[in-house]
DNA sequence: AATGAATGAGACTTCATTCAT
DNA sequence: GATGAATGAAGTCTCATTCAT
């Protein structure tokens, strides 16, 4: 999916250039998929995505055979921008602060995502890449992150980028009435947990 | 509900004693739906858990007459059974030792709740309550585990019952395929965050 | 059921004695079944009629053993009631005012029967009985006061007491919003087209 | 929907031209409804008239997603038909009897409306227009018959066209076994009643 | 005789997916 | 390729009636 030129929408299999308008529209459904999902949960009818997409439930089916396939469309996409985001998160700032600021990243990310986890959950098998392409694409990027801060001397190495990267998925999950904050918080907490005994005032986490 | 013998399924509103087989019915009701919803979660069909209960789908309406009152009914019940197992840990165990059993067997019990925490997404006010409920049992629970281990120079006081309550049940939220330890690894690491300097030693926790 | 002393509630068979406290259920059923009747309907959950009564549906269901039971029984009741007005009428009034009075007395009784034509409508071959039992009652009464006033001069002899009968109870069947004089001033324009071409200033319809 | 081609079903809101298979499927349905409300009362099971009309329930409910909504139609259609026969009856026949006919035309239509009334008494919202529809349509074709039949002295000016409508509706609404006849007798005997004193022999209706 | 718990058929309605236009 | 109408399985809930207590 990161790349934006000759993808499908389901699995960059075709080799025929997307018409035009087939590429618009399936721009589209994934954006109104992405909005929809965040305000409405990943079980919102067809219907309710269609129609902010302006287009017909057809159209979503022909690019999108199974619900899953959109579900998995949409995740996939954003799990590339984050996993995008860390070279040059890495290159402008401190190991420490880019690490931070790259968790806060995946944090906001999974926010949007109500019902995200209860797709995993569902035991559908359509779902079963989707673990391991966050995983695929994530854990490099954090395990860049979390070797650089260790080096730098900042982070004792004793999570694995996918510990820690579950981590963050499960406790930045909304859930509703809940202090904005709280993920973060819990994320800074965690990670606190692992800096060397005596180097906490260099921390970008809050204590 | 932690009454065993005069409470009725709805709200131990009734001052008549129930009839024995009805109370038959709402205990099967009430196990089948616990079954099931760590099988399949919280969204199967009544048909099923009914079935499992040996009742028809009328019985389950006369005690529970929304879906989600029956819902409610399962998790408030293991509240209550989690809130009143902090004491005799308590008991028993050194103050560490015993928040840490606590916290296991809070993790166990999340760990059966496929499905909940979309249940408390929901937005549906069906649920409102609930989250009030459940701090309102485990928070002073935790609150005195935490207070004693404290006390004891075991754990510095960073964390409040609440925080520390739904980081369990957000990180012990069983995703398939998931490592069975995982939630509890985390919240070892969480709580190990919590250790006083040149305690380590003394706690229970995995490093 | 015009005898208060020994009838059954399902039609007079039983030659024993029925107990007191039985005997009162079955009034309040039936007080009850009429006043829900008049607000709701006929077709009111059984439940609605016996929590008014204050009895279980079991009771409703020993002395009704059909639902069409009960509302014949509460029907029946009333076109005794009805039928039952016209001698005392008759006595004390000049035959044109009798027969006015009377009619109104119908009328009052249709009003509260919400349902009850529907009842008639359905084909339920448990109504069967209640047609002719209207008729069987109300046509003598009615046909009494007809041919006194007819005797009188005060009306011409051209309508049949059924048709009238009939008549009364369509167009005092309620509907929502109606202006509530409306079945009585349209029964008075219908009766008042049988005076005699000459004496309309007897009668006592409005004209 | 007195517009036989652009019109839909919910209310001829769109702009874009119906489908022909849909608009067929919503015809279907149309006249199955009408169909089964004549013989069984607009109460019937949906399934019952989509098994008539050949199509799934689904498609009842795109079209008609309340249930109100098909009565409705199915009733203003023919409001809007009654309504519509009144200019053709004017022109071609002498006043008296152009009201005769039409009120025929009336009894008619009401006759095959079984549990219509009800459905008025339902106090649901939904049927919250349909009285105002009705008087609305049916209230100038019947006020200018019967200005028309004033004009010529064949009627006294005694009766609303709204009292009048009611009148027909309730007196024809028909109740099983009763005589075919029955309405049409009873509303001739009411309109008989505002004939002018001398001019009977030329009123058109049963003495 | 009274009670009210249990039953289960059946009604309504939604929505994923297919397919004619 | 796009559209949205059609389908019908599936789920929730109601309520008349039966029957154990």
């Amino acid at each position: 999916m990161s790349d934006g030129t000759t993808g499908t929408a389901t699995g960059a299999r075709a080799p025929r250039r997307m018409r035009t308008d087939a590429r618009r529209n399936v721009e589209s459904l994934l954006e109104a998929a992405k909005t929809v999902f965040a305000t409405s949960g990943v079980d919102v009818p067809a219907k309710e995505i269609t129609d902010l997409a302006g287009v017909g439930v057809g159209t979503l089916y022909r690019h999108f055979p199974q619900r899953s396939d959109l579900i998995k469309a949409v995740i996939e996409r954003e799990i590339d921008a984050c996993a995008d985001a860390a070279p040059a998160l890495a290159a402008e700032h401190k190991p420490g602060i880019a690490l931070a600021r790259w968790l806060d990243r995946l944090a906001a990310f999974v926010a949007t995502k109500r019902g995200f986890a209860a797709a995993l959950h569902s035991g559908d098998p359509a779902f079963d890449g989707l673990s391991g392409y966050l995983m695929e694409k994530l854990g490099p990027a954090l395990g860049s992150l979390l070797d650089t801060a260790t080096a730098a001397g900042e982070i004792r190495a004793e999570v694995s980028p996918q510990d820690l990267l579950y981590a963050v998925a499960k406790l930045c999950a909304p859930l509703p009435d809940e202090e904005p904050d709280y993920g973060r918080r819990m994320v800074a907490l965690l990670v606190d947990g692992l800096r060397p005994a005596d180097s906490s005032a260099d921390l970008p986490f809050a204590r």
